[in-house]
DNA sequence: ACGCTAACCGAATGTTCGGTCGGTACACAA
DNA sequence: TTGTGTACCGACCGAACATTCGGTTAGCGT
């Protein structure tokens, strides 16, 4: 007998590599990507850790087995997702403005970019900034982001050496802020609401920006002398 | 032959409750707290899915089976862990200025204290703010949070019919904003750097309150409107 | 000296995990 | 018709998993 044509129990039918003459029974195939798309949903679902092949499987609509016809394993799933989303968080400090423009505005430039990314990419972003380092595919991402938030703050430190960032703020804790509220983005922003991206992007580089520029007595303690951050 | 008084891999040796008689062999006994404090530590290095308790044991200097003499499981840690990461901060919001004091000020002070409760319990909170929702445990540590963003999106909602925010940002947003910055400080903070709790909670209130509470020539042009400062 | 209990251990339990293997079904080309 | 490649499957495997069990050891009260 041959195999059951309607065993799924995913919400898939409309899906984006249907073999040109219809295959099989209804059931598009999957390519590399299309079964990405769906393990990197998963895993931010449940965690990279929390996932079993299983899991993968029941949501694809295939076996476990049939999963290994497309990729090698688990941690390249994670590799090819990691890859994607620090390659285009990259590609935005490698555009941008001239080297020759001013640091502020390259990093307002690099905030504003790196929203439309992380709107872009959401999974792929999500799943990289919640690595622990448990392998040494999941180190060297780590790695990479690393050198990628060290020249975000590499630029912040320029910007304030300008007069781009109130002076009473350390301009290690400036980028620290600057990209920890652009990363919690991945926490709540989902592209489907309805808050557009361009919205997204302009409130949040206005809200840090406007903090961040100038001299402010505005509480409760008049600014003190900032401590520094590590790294 | 009695057990090896030295197999220990770990860092202990100057531990909480020490038998108040030198116990047995130089070895401070383990109780829930101090237990838990292990625990959650490798919790949140491996992640809760990426750690097994072999990998609790070894850091423990105990055998796998002892840890069951202490809890009931992996599961009763992770409890025990964001139990206290959400009471700590449940009790900001109970406490505060009376509620008659405007919502501007209220948020204000919730905003403050979030980070230093944040800072206090930096473990637990990591722990909390990192689950899938996979077990029971879990799901319902998830709702009891969502209930605490629940009650600071009202105050932000309240602050922004008070004028209190400007009025060009959606008070959501401004929540969002607000507390995705605040929780962001565990992928970075560390009470073990030289930037003291007083002076993180200072400027990041300056930073994010004052770019919250003046109108914006949100342009593209890096911000350098002339502001009124609130409050 | 005795029994009690807290604290611990090594060995084993059943289960779940990521991954392998030998196949089948089918489209298409020769 | 036969052969080839793609897409898939059920059955299976060894390792790792959380947990349990039957102990042993040491201090304390009596």
């Amino acid at each position: 007998m041959g195999p059951d044509p309607f065993p799924c129990d995913n919400e898939r039918m409309s899906n984006t590599p249907i073999g040109r003459p219809a295959r099989r029974a209804e059931r598009p195939a999957y390519d590399r990507d299309s079964l990405l798309e769906v393990a990197v949903a998963v895993f931010n679902e449940r965690g990279y850790d929390g996932t079993g092949m299983e899991d993968l499987a029941r949501r694809l609509g295939l076996s476990k087995s049939s999963i290994y016809h497309h990729v090698a394993g688990k941690e390249e799933l994670l590799h090819l997702a990691v890859t994607r989303a620090l390659d285009a968080l990259f590609a935005v400090l490698d555009e941008g403005p001239a080297p020759d423009t001013s640091a502020t505005v390259r990093l307002r430039h690099v905030v504003r970019r790196s929203v439309e990314v992380l709107a872009a990419e959401l999974p792929y972003v999500t799943l990289l900034l919640r690595l622990h380092g448990n392998s040494e595919t999941e180190r060297q991402a780590l790695a990479r982001r690393r050198e990628f938030d060290h020249r975000v703050a590499d630029l912040a430190i320029r910007a304030a050496a300008e007069g781009g960032i109130r002076d009473d703020i350390d301009p290690h804790l400036a980028s620290r802020l600057l990209f920890g509220t652009v990363n919690s983005l991945i926490e709540w922003y989902r592209p489907d609401g309805n808050l557009p991206v361009p919205t997204l992007a302009d409130s949040l580089t206005a809200v840090l920006f406007e903090g961040l520029s100038r001299q402010g007595a505005a509480g409760a303690d008049p600014g003190r002398p900032s401590g520094r951050v590590q790294d």
